[in-house]
DNA sequence: CTACGTGCAAATGGTTTGCACATAC
DNA sequence: GTATGTGCAAACCATTTGCACGTAG
């Protein structure tokens, strides 16, 4: 059983739910593969390797490995959600292409410390935070 | 003729639309009142004040609003966007509480800085940006 | 006069849900 | 054994669209 199973396990367990084969092998798929993806393309993915399961459990899922800690949500804008590693990833914000969708990450120590003071400022506790800058890629350069 | 309408009839003519009676009520009631809203929000408020437009023609219009830079669209993570006022607002962030949905504007020039910095080093031309606390307000602190 | 806009109702599309059957524990 | 899960198809719901009719310029 690899760490994020381990993970996984603990949270279903503390939940008093099951880890069915097909949790496990939404799981591992998801976690042995690439970063940025959107469910519908986790389906396509899975069926291509023969890990048939249905749209309602993948999303049943993906709503299960985000509470659990192991994937975050990630809204570009688009109307359907992309779901990112957390679990063995740094932190990290977006620059997201407007025109051809490409996604760059980077992170900055400097935007934990700046939320910090926003939020005493504020009187308010941070849970997350996202910061995406919109613009062109250098192959997209505008004109 | 107010300063919001002028920037948007200046828009529309140089699309070669028409400044018809539906997008003036809809622009108007827009800058009448308050910074957040939804798109069906408006259509109930709209129709209190007996200005009866299709829900069709309030999408189609909140569309060019934004095309226009009067609006701009946020999105809290609901699935369902939000508005808000772009013409006559400074630029400004968002805490959003997970609890109770409030949402507190702060705006600090940092940000527009790093913003600066993260595309220099990306080679990246940004467009617009995206900073947003989820957390607890102060009325919601956890536990 | 005619290109553009409107309202309506139907279509869309990602996501969620009800239900009958299956299974982890 | 029983609470939980699964697959399927239907339901949801915000938003978009096709179409016949209306109107700004």
């Amino acid at each position: 059983m690899n760490e994020s199973e381990k993970v996984f396990l603990d949270y279903i367990q503390s939940k008093g739910l099951k880890f069915t084969p097909e949790r496990k092998a939404i799981l591992n798929h998801v976690f042995e593969s690439h970063g940025h993806f959107e469910a519908e393309e986790l389906l396509v993915d899975m069926r291509k390797s023969n890990k048939r399961v249905s749209k309602a459990t993948i999303y049943r899922t993906l709503a299960l490995l985000v509470k659990s800690g192991l994937l975050r949500e990630v809204i570009f804008g688009e109307k359907h959600a992309h779901y990112e590693h957390v679990y063995g990833h740094e932190h990290h914000e977006h620059l997201v292409c407007i025109k051809c969708g490409k996604i760059i990450e980077f992170s900055d120590e400097r935007i934990e410390k700046y939320q910090d003071e926003i939020c005493l400022e504020n009187k308010f506790k941070a849970e997350s935070h996202r910061f995406q800058i919109m613009g062109y890629c250098e192959d997209c350069e505008e004109e």
